[in-house]
DNA sequence: ATACTGTATGCGCAAGCAATCATAAAGGAG
DNA sequence: CTCCTTTATGATTGCTTGCGCATACAGTAT
């Protein structure tokens, strides 16, 4: 099967699409953060957090700092914040013009 | 289950992150078009496409036009091809990041 | 009415994904 | 060394997704 451009974009944006990861992202939008600070914060398992930064990491979204016992994970590119904004701004507008949907259908 | 925003941008954002949604996307890049002229020239079946289509109209992300037979869409945010675009972005940066990526492990 | 074109949908399948529990691995402290 | 903390991973389960095939539906034309 061939791979196209359009794969790659699809891994990044997929890294971002989903409920706990743009949750994480939206912690580390202050600054790193090791697993043990984020898990808490977002009410998940350990491990599920470990697995989605991991993703991410692997994925080229997230850097990776080992300080002794600990991991911190940070947002590597500016993009990745600025395409969940971008997001959040396609919502208001939808949600914004989803009054009318109850009245047209 | 609660239901939070990241809930709905998760959903945007699953709307555009799939090769073949990509490819669509990239084609409404120039207007509208109508599933008879997409499918062909993404080499997609014609039910595969309809239902892609389908998909993003529901998530809000692209606008229905009937005239006809035919059935148009067209992308209905900006926003939604800046998330692209982006994604290329960062696709570009890390791709040229991941030269020592041979070395390094 | 029939025939044709364009689009949507029901069904099934295979693959992928997210979450949990339990456990392993890595590093620090006593 | 042992004990504890932090992170990663194997196994499992249930849910979702993307696709293809066949078929239904909608609109036009004759």
């Amino acid at each position: 099967m061939a791979v196209t451009t359009s794969d790659f974009q699809a891994d990044i944006l997929k890294a971002i699409a989903q409920e706990t990861r743009l949750n994480i992202l939206e912690l580390l939008r202050d600054g790193e953060r090791c697993v043990c600070e984020i898990f808490p914060a977002i009410g998940q398992e350990q491990s599920n957090v470990s697995r989605h930064l991991n993703m991410m990491q692997k994925a080229g979204i997230l850097t990776r700092r080992k300080d002794g016992l600990k991991i911190f994970y940070a947002v590597k590119h500016a993009e990745v914040l600025a395409i969940v904004d971008l997001a959040t701004a396609i919502l208001k507008r939808e949600t914004g013009d989803r009054h009318d949907l109850l009245r047209t259908g």
